[in-house]
DNA sequence: CATATGTCCTGAGAGC
DNA sequence: TGCTCTCAGGACATAT
C-alpha cells in the first residue's frame, strides 16, 4: 500500500543515518521466499560495503538511497514493505539488514536499518551512476505528483480514453499516486472517477490538480496512512494517522462527508475498489 | 502505440 | 473448531 504520503514519510525517517558509513549488509534468510534483488545479492552486497550515504530521496513510490560516487540503491516497498530503523513487526519477515556507523565527534555509533516485507512483493535494484543518469534521461518514470505542473499533467492524459481513476494510477503519466490517495483526491474534486480523461474540462483538471496536492501533502502532515491490516509503520515503527481524516476510502456505505443525502459507494475498475460520493462526483 | 487483463505474494476474515 | 475460499493492490508481463 505505500504510496507517495508513506513513502516520502519513509524517506525523512532514515534522516538520522544519512552521513553514516555502511559497515554490514545481511540479505536474511527467511522462511519466506526472498524478494527480487538486482542484479544479485552477491553483488549488491560487495557494491555496497563501505559506502557513505549520502542522501535518501524518494521518486514516485520509491526510495532511493543515494551512496558516495552517485550509485544508488533503489527499494520499491510495493504492498507490504518497509524501511526500519527499529522494532520490526516480526522476524521472520526481515529481508535485508543494513548496519550504519555514524561517527559523532569522537565517538562511534553503529545503527541498524532493516527491510522488512511480509508479502515478499517488494524489488531493491542497485543502479550505477552512469545507469541511473541515463534511464532519467530516458525517464521511464513520470514525474512526480508533488513536482508536476498542471499543465503537464493535463498533456500528459487529456487525450486518453481511459477512465479518470484508471489513469491516475499510470506511474509512467504521474507517478506516486495510488489506489487510496486516487479515490481522495477525486472525492476532493468532485470528479467521478469513472469519467474518461478525455471528457475532463480545465477547470476540472485544475481542480484535480489542486485536489491532488491537497490530498497528498495532508497526508505527508499525518505521516500516512496505516490501514486496517496495521501493516504501514515509520521508520520508528509509528502507524501513520492519516486514515482517520480519509475522506471516502474503505467508508462504503457511510454517509458522505460533503452532500447531503449522498452515500459513499464502491465500485471495482481495473480490478481495484474505488471509492466515491454519487451525489458529488457526478458523471457528468 | 494505447489499453486491458493476468500474475505474483501472505494473512485476515468470511462462511460453512 | 478447522477448513477452504476470497480479497487486498504495488508493478510489470503479456495479450489485444
Amino acid at each position: 500500500m505505500p504510496e507517495l504520503p508513506e513513502v516520502e514519510t519513509m524517506c525523512r525517517g532514515l534522516h538520522p543515518l544519512v552521513g553514516g558509513t555502511i559497515t554490514r549488509v545481511e540479505f536474511l534468510r527467511s522462511p519466506c521466499r526472498p524478494i527480487g534483488v538486482r542484479p544479485d545479492r552477491r553483488a549488491v552486497r560487495q557494491r555496497m560495503a563501505g559506502r557513505r550515504l549520502v542522501a535518501v530521496e524518494r521518486v514516485g513510490k520509491r526510495v532511493v538511497l543515494v551512496l558516495d560516487g552517485d550509485d544508488r540503491l533503489v527499494i520499491e516497498p510495493r504492498m507490504t514493505g518497509l524501511l526500519l530503523l527499529a522494532d520490526p513487526p516480526s522476524a521472520e519477515h526481515l529481508r535485508l539488514e543494513l548496519e550504519f556507523s555514524l561517527t559523532q565527534g569522537r565517538t562511534e555509533q553503529l545503527r541498524k536499518l532493516w527491510y522488512w516485507d511480509r508479502r515478499g512483493l517488494g524489488q531493491i535494484a542497485w543502479w550505477s551512476a552512469e545507469a541511473w543518469q541515463s534511464s532519467q534521461t530516458r525517464s521511464r518514470i513520470g514525474p512526480d505528483a508533488l513536482l508536476i505542473t498542471l499543465d503537464e499533467l493535463r498533456h500528459k492524459l487529456q487525450n486518453s480514453r481511459r477512465a479518470i481513476k484508471v489513469a491516475l494510477l499510470d506511474q509512467h503519466a504521474v507517478a506516486g499516486i495510488g489506489n487510496l490517495y486516487a479515490s481522495e483526491m477525486l472525492f476532493v474534486a468532485g470528479i467521478h472517477p469513472a469519467r474518461r480523461c478525455d471528457a475532463l474540462n480545465r477547470s476540472q483538471w485544475s481542480a484535480l490538480y489542486d485536489a491532488m496536492r491537497h490530498v497528498l501533502s495532508e497526508a505527508i502532515e499525518y505521516e500516512g496512512s496505516t490501514l486496517s491490516d496495521g501493516t504501514y509503520r515509520n521508520a520508528l515503527s509509528h502507524a501513520g494517522r492519516y486514515q482517520n481524516h480519509h475522506r471516502v476510502y474503505a467508508r462504503a456505505g457511510e454517509p458522505c462527508p460533503r452532500c447531503d443525502g449522498g452515500t459513499v459507494t464502491r465500485i471495482v475498475q481495473a480490478q481495484r475498489s474505488t471509492f466515491f460520493c454519487p451525489g458529488c462526483q457526478r458523471r457528468k
